[in-house]
DNA sequence: AACTACTTCAACCGCACGTAC
DNA sequence: CGTACGTGCGGTTGAAGTAGT
């Protein structure tokens, strides 16, 4: 977009360089301005909703001469014309409420507006963009364990919201099990979206490319950061504190990654980020500690000569406990249950042991995406009565979440997803049904495998196993190579080799 | 002082939903 | 039932401001 003009009435440009399709398509032979809005314009918008009230905003136009759209006009006015605005920076009180919100709504700005009354959806979500990611990229905590968890309620709105809530992309990978020839690939196309930073999976695999995609432009993504830009190098000290000097001088090349042992990766590469905890504010070992820039926690048991990993791009779709389940799981070992609650869901969504010696809840939580998936697949292949669940509570977890990929063949992984999509969609069309608003449902149902939370995949070893610091480097390069082929599995297998030696 | 890089935040964009016709 | 319109939401952009060199 272009400022170019800040006076009202001035520099009119063409109706089809203005604001979207929607102001565009109104366009009737004046040019909408675009841009900064003039003290003016915003009186005259003003002066508009204290006779005419707020809405019809595409009205505007019409009654008072503004060469705004109409959605420009409910934008002027919602973030900073209407009465009972707060301005100025964020309270204490407001940063902490957003912080418990983001945890539990992910980036529903809007709705997290509704509980800072005078503040915008706008205001919050620049609020996370800018502060909290600066807070994260420092490798501090982005929930600090004092956080009152208990502030807000295990209300049946965010019980609901926990259980149904979900995104479109959610539904979209449900969608994809109506063609359950593809559905593989497009699992991983739809893992490629929700694992930000990764390229096209599907592509990759398709195209065979994988020896030769971390150099290709086109996969470039795919190890991202790995060929940090000036920018993220600059003041890479003070966001990394913990790193060596040698990050700026040593800029590897992607081949260097494919044959590079992950410890001198760890030392070099920029999206690795040291998460000493000795050095944390919140210096509580046992506490909840965010990996930075992630929603992911962490149980604070992070080797100080053994830097963490952190996520790889800033935007991570929430986790969305509600406060309540969270505070369950620093009271108990055990993730909160319930009868709606899905018993593999209960799994993903327990965050790793408070103090490792205190938990015999799933000890083998670094088990990998695939494996977590299989298992997902597993139960609802034998779920009618939660036998397997139940067994799961009452023996050994690694019995079930070692489940290796390697051990499965291929058909009956297949089977597995497709077993995995049906019951996913069994449990849509059982929600067709019960009253809500479609709107409301998307917003607010989730899948029960929601393999697609960041959290989920950091939790997994995926991202160790690929880093040679997982404990079992094995299953998820099986997987990988079986789905690959031949070809390009073994070139997986071999950079998977190289990179745990 | 000048330059560069980074941060902030107002505004835009695209999409999706609900409603009216 | 299909289409257009109005609205809301979340993601993205880029000018302006700030900090560092």
């Amino acid at each position: 977009m272009s400022y170019t003009s800040t006076e009202m009435g001035s520099d009119n440009e063409s109706p089809f360089t203005d604001n979207g399709s929607d102001c565009r398509s109104r366009w009737e032979g004046n040019a909408l301005k675009k841009g900064p809005w003039s003290s003016a314009e915003d009186d005259i918008l003003v002066d508009y909703v204290k006779k005419h009230g707020e809405g019809n905003w595409n009205a505007v136009q019409k009654h008072t001469g503004l060469f705004r759209c109409g959605k420009s006009c409910r934008l002027r006015w919602a973030n900073h014309l209407r009465p009972n605005l707060k301005k100025g920076a964020f309270s204490q009180e407001e940063e902490q409420l957003i912080v418990e919100l983001h945890a539990k709504m992910g980036n529903r700005w809007a709705r997290m507006a509704a509980h800072l009354p005078g503040r915008t959806d706008n205001e919050i979500k620049n609020y996370w963009n800018t502060r909290i990611k600066r807070r994260l990229r420092a490798g501090l905590p982005l929930y600090p364990p004092e956080m009152h968890v208990e502030v807000l309620e295990w209300s049946p709105e965010y019980t609901e919201s926990r259980i149904l809530g979900g995104d479109r992309r959610h539904q979209d990978f449900l969608q994809l099990g109506s063609c359950e020839s593809n559905v593989f690939f497009d699992s991983l196309n739809f893992v490629s979206d929700m694992l930000p930073g990764t390229s096209n999976l599907a592509d990759m695999v398709s195209c065979k490319t994988l020896g030769n995609g971390a150099s290709s432009p086109r996969y470039e993504d795919f190890m991202p950061l790995l060929i940090p830009s000036s920018k993220r190098f600059r003041g890479s000290e003070s966001l990394y504190p913990g790193c060596s000097s040698t990050i700026k001088e040593e800029i590897p090349s992607p081949e260097h990654f494919q044959n590079t042992a992950p410890q001198k990766i760890s030392k070099t590469c920029s999206f690795l980020v040291p998460c000493d905890v000795d050095h944390l504010p919140y210096g509580n070992q046992h506490s909840p500690v965010m990996i930075p820039d992630s929603h992911t926690l962490t149980d604070g048991l992070v080797p100080t000569s053994n830097p963490s990993l952190g996520a790889v791009k800033l935007e991570l779709p929430s986790f969305q406990y509600s406060e309540a389940t969270f505070d369950q799981w620093k009271k108990s070992a055990s993730p909160p249950q319930s009868d709606i609650l899905d018993p593999f869901d209960a799994y993903i969504q327990s965050p790793p042991p408070l103090g490792r010696e205190d938990s015999d809840c799933f000890p083998n939580c670094d088990t990998g995406l695939l494996d977590m998936l299989l298992l997902e697949a597993k139960i609802r292949n034998n779920s009618t009565n939660n036998s397997l669940y139940k067994s799961c509570a009452s023996t050994s977890p690694s019995n079930v979440v070692g489940v290796s990929v390697s051990q499965i063949k291929s058909e009956e992984f297949d089977d597995s997803l497709k077993s995995l999509v049906h019951s996913e969609i069994s449990i849509s069309t059982q929600h067709n049904a019960d009253g809500i608003p479609p709107r409301q449902r998307e917003k607010e149902r989730q899948p029960v495998l929601d393999i697609t939370r960041p959290d989920v995949w950091l939790a997994s070893s995926w991202l160790d196993h690929g880093l040679g610091i997982g404990k079992e480097a094995g299953s998820m390069s099986d997987a990988i190579a079986v789905f690959l082929g031949d070809d390009i599995g073994n070139d997986y297998m071999q950079m998977s080799v190289g990179a745990s030696l």
